[in-house]
DNA sequence: TTATGGTTCAACCAAATGGTTAAATTATTT
DNA sequence: AAATAATTTAACCATTTGGTTGAACCATAA
């Protein structure tokens, strides 16, 4: 047998090691925990996956390919600004909602070694996202967007689409909500922030 | 001699440690490299705070003291909602702006461990941010804001705040932005967020 | 059946890490 | 100056943690 085997052993202590470290990251992992979820002994984890430096890695760069490159790809389909924005914020607002652990993770890990995945991501998203970026400044210099750098529109809608995932604890405690209640919060979002951020985005500011 | 004796090692400890457990984390952090960055012997880290838990403890919670009930003071002062907006966004960037490392590193902890601080934060913050959601309120039923709760329109005002500086290294490698572009960026930000926000939040969207 | 090669586990190991101790040094008080 | 208390250090210690080993198990093919 080759490369590729997707035993069910293996699939379960990824998915169980996917968990462990998006929570707690490299160093709050502990191989055992990840053993125990995966209910297998922990020396099947080196069985498949060598060390804990590689097994990390894995999951890493499996996190940003699940989240980073969709910005550019989404962002680059072809359609009018107004259009892409809403499908933009729909698409993505679902993506981060299941896998709202992922975010935090990155940009956690990403302070630490910023390093890590620099080229991948210049790429196959630096790259990328420049005809988006260019469309906004087309369209800004015929007076269609509000009045800033097509960098500052894309922060801007970025971090109205995440931040609310990431500081989910914060904001459970100060706005007094349970994770029902929590839900029902990012539910809201969901529904008002394809038209918000048309709003704030295109011309319609006064 | 007594408590709060604040003795040049002492304090040397305290901000070699703010320094590590804010880039690195909890479990991150290394008490040698703590030593070391204080340039003292590790058994002072344990004559003075006893052990890496306490340690983390006392700066975990200057971290929140100082970025956290800024939030409710500031928006709690008596003042009309335009300039009030104007005055937080200008002062809470500042206050950002010199103490980057601590919005990730509180986010992290906390999602690790949501307990720590809660009473603090929902009496410090929880209760005394009631008085500012309802005045968005009030004038939004005047019609004098978006037609949003006041608990987005709070969400939305913090993410954007907030957000571009914990995505520093992703945004600069997307952007491809060295230190000190990153760093014009985020001026560019802190002069037309007071502006944009109370454009955004207040009824001047079309 | 019986080799063969992948899979699983209990027991073990070495290094790293947080933490301790006791002695030495320095500062403070009487 | 002597006594007392605070500070600092080098050498150790115990536990945790990532990682290894070798035997057993099990499926499949010859």
């Amino acid at each position: 047998m080759e490369e590729e085997n997707q035993s069910t052993a293996e699939l379960k202590i990824f998915e169980a090691a996917r968990k462990v470290f998006q929570s707690k990251g490299l160093e709050g992992a502990r191989m055992q925990e990840i053993a125990d979820k995966a209910e297998i002994n922990k020396s099947m984890l080196h069985y498949y996956f060598q060390s804990k430096e590689k097994l990390f890695e894995k999951v890493y760069q499996l996190s940003i390919i699940k989240l980073i490159p969709q910005i550019s790809t989404l962002l680059n389909e072809e359609m009018p600004l107004e259009i892409k924005l809403r499908n933009f914020a729909v698409k993505y607002l679902e993506l981060i909602r299941h896998n709202s652990d992922i975010p935090l993770f990155i940009l956690h890990e990403m302070n630490k070694n910023p390093g890590r995945m620099k080229t991948f991501l210049f790429n196959e998203v630096g790259k990328k996202i420049q005809p988006f970026l260019n469309q906004i400044q087309q369209e800004r210099e015929k007076g269609n967007t509000v009045d800033l750098p097509a960098e500052q529109i894309l922060a801007n809608i970025i971090s109205l689409l995440i931040f609310p995932f990431i500081a989910k604890p914060i904001f459970q405690i100060i706005l007094n909500k349970d994770d029902s209640e929590f839900e029902q919060f990012l539910d809201e979002r969901l529904r008002f922030l394809p038209d918000y951020l048309v709003d704030i985005t295109l011309n319609k500011v006064k």
